[in-house]
RNA sequence: GGCCCCAUCGUCUAGGGGUUAGGACACCACUCUUUCAAGGUGGUGACGCGGGUUCGAGUCCCGCUGGGGCCA
């Protein structure tokens, strides 16, 4: 039988990162067994669900290169499913009804825990009488569906946590439909899952309660149930959940914040599994290759966004050129640093400042920061920069002969302007980097950067010379006493 | 509160009876160097606690503690 998994996140308008996590491994085991990878929407809880909310999701997919196979599904539209199903049940005495309204229930129920006792439905319902029953029924009175546990215990083998069970005392007589027949979650989806063949059900740790309830219920359909792999949960740096308040959790929020979506899978599924050998970076075609579930921890884990920030680094750092610069575009462009214009004209040129900087990016957006002054004509002094290597005594007088040595300078290649300036700093008798340091400051403002010579290569004769004129004229105002 | 899951450096993890408990991120030092980063070298740093089982437990069993999740 060939592998059939899906993901069911709920339409909230965005992917989170552990339901990306729970797609990534599904994913990969279904590539891993030439299987298919389904999306299906659950969406029958939602007030309102538009196609928008479901748009955010299959976008993150996209990013994240989980190519799907079938689907988007959604339960909305197959809500005619569901009390066929329950029909069923209902012939084979398996479930009953129930006319207790949601507030006579939280009545009931706070005044059971008020003494200390676990609540439970009280099956008040399952022992109605003939006529009791019939009068409800002649008011009209609303009912939903109730699932009769039974007696005994539930129990299966986790794929991840191995054997698991719990006594059927503990588990209510849940809700299937509900008065206007929308089914419940785990109806809904044994419904869902069985129709779709689902043969492995993949999902976060926090399904395994409802794992018992659905096991029940595939029971009483006489269905043979999927395999359950319940995978541990991703938590934030509290160790609760991660939620909103830990700040990003939508896919998107990371494409947004410049991560590579090879760099993020690769970083995600290091969080629960491990390839067994020393090796941390792992291409897609490798992932598919030796990704099981044998490797899957059954410990939760803490999103270390340090280390998703080298791990982005590296993949920065190891990409060539022309996928660089197609990664890093669109944020130059959002910047309003490199438009269309720059783009056809200085491509060549823009591919040595990107390749210049990619060491030191850990995320794409930081190409911005770190080579504002290519794109920009005045270039903004760091002050700190300023103090240090613009404050001493003669440096205004050592740019000045740079500059006019510079300016002499023919071949304005790498190698001529280092000989030029190594010599100049001879003659001046003093160490090259008395000028090394204001140069780079003179030409992009911080006091940190690439190396120097390949800047000035790549800035050119006439932005160097206009740079440190510039600088000369600032370092005079500057040092000049004030009126 | 009830039930369920989990427990190796701060973090991600390797380990499945005998290991100097390994790697990665982070951190610290040194090195390289025109700065920063990257790189290189080295370092700090963990088996939650208590009982068993065993000649021998990070590894198996039980309890405790702690963390997490689900239920409303």
């Amino acid at each position: 039988m060939s592998v059939r998994v899906r993901i069911a996140p709920s339409p909230t308008g965005f992917l989170h990162v552990g339901t990306a996590r729970t797609a990534l491994f599904n994913w990969l085991f279904a590539r891993h067994n030439q299987g298919t990878f389904i999306l299906r929407i659950e969406d029958t809880d939602v007030a309102r669900s538009s196609e928008g909310m479901v748009e955010g999701i299959l976008e993150s997919l996209k990013w994240l290169g989980l190519n799907l196979d079938e689907g988007p599904y959604f339960q909305s539209q197959r809500l005619g499913l569901y009390p066929k199903e329950a029909e069923k049940l209902l012939e084979k005495g398996r479930v009953y009804h129930c006319y207790c309204t949601p507030e006579e229930l939280s009545k009931r129920k706070e005044e059971v825990v008020r003494k200390g006792i676990p609540w439970k439905y009280d099956r008040r319902c399952l022992s109605l009488t003939k006529e009791e029953r019939e009068g409800l029924e002649e008011r009209g009175t609303p009912k939903a569906l109730r699932f009769m546990v039974p007696e005994g215990k539930t129990s299966y083998e986790d794929g991840v946590h191995g054997r698991i069970e719990r006594e059927n005392v503990e588990i209510e007589d849940f809700i299937l439909l509900r008065s206007d027949e929308r089914p419940t979650y785990n109806f809904a989806c044994v419904v869902d899952d069985a129709e779709m063949r689902i043969t492995h059900v993949i999902r976060g740790d926090d399904h395994i309660s409802n794992t018992f309830k659905q096991i029940l219920l595939y029971k009483a359909l006489e269905i043979k149930p999927p395999e359950f792999l319940h995978l541990p949960l991703i938590l934030g740096e509290d160790r609760s959940k991660l939620s909103k308040r830990h700040g990003a959790i939508s896919v998107t929020d990371y494409r947004d914040q410049g991560y590579l979506p090879d760099a993020f899978c690769n970083f995600l599924v290091l969080l629960g599994w491990s390839p067994g050998e020393e090796k941390e970076f792992l291409t897609r075609e490798e992932l598919i290759e030796i990704f099981s579930f044998e490797r899957v921890r059954d410990s939760s884990a803490i999103f270390d966004v340090k280390k998703l920030d080298w791990m982005n680094g590296q993949y920065i750092n190891q990409l060539e050129d022309e996928a660089l610069l197609e990664a890093v575009l669109p944020y130059l462009k959002k910047a309003g640093l490199v438009d269309e214009g720059l783009l056809s004209t200085k491509r060549q040129w823009l591919l040595q400042v990107l390749n210049l900087l990619k060491e030191r990016a850990k995320r794409l957006t930081d190409f911005v920061g770190l080579g504002e002054y290519f794109f920009i004509d005045e270039v903004k002094y760091d002050l700190k920069a300023v103090k240090k290597h613009f404050g001493e005594n003669g440096v205004g007088k050592r740019l000045q002969a740079l500059r006019d040595t510079l300016a002499e300078l023919e071949d304005f290649s790498l190698s001529s302007v280092e000989t030029a300036l190594r010599g100049l700093a001879d003659q001046l008798g003093v160490s090259a980097s008395k000028l090394i340091h204001p140069i780079r400051v003179a030409l992009t403002g911080q006091q940190v950067g690439p190396s120097l010579f390949e800047l000035v290569d790549l800035m050119g004769k006439e932005r160097t010379i206009t740079r440190l004129t510039h600088a000369i004229r600032f370092i005079e105002k500057e040092s000049s006493p004030p009126k």
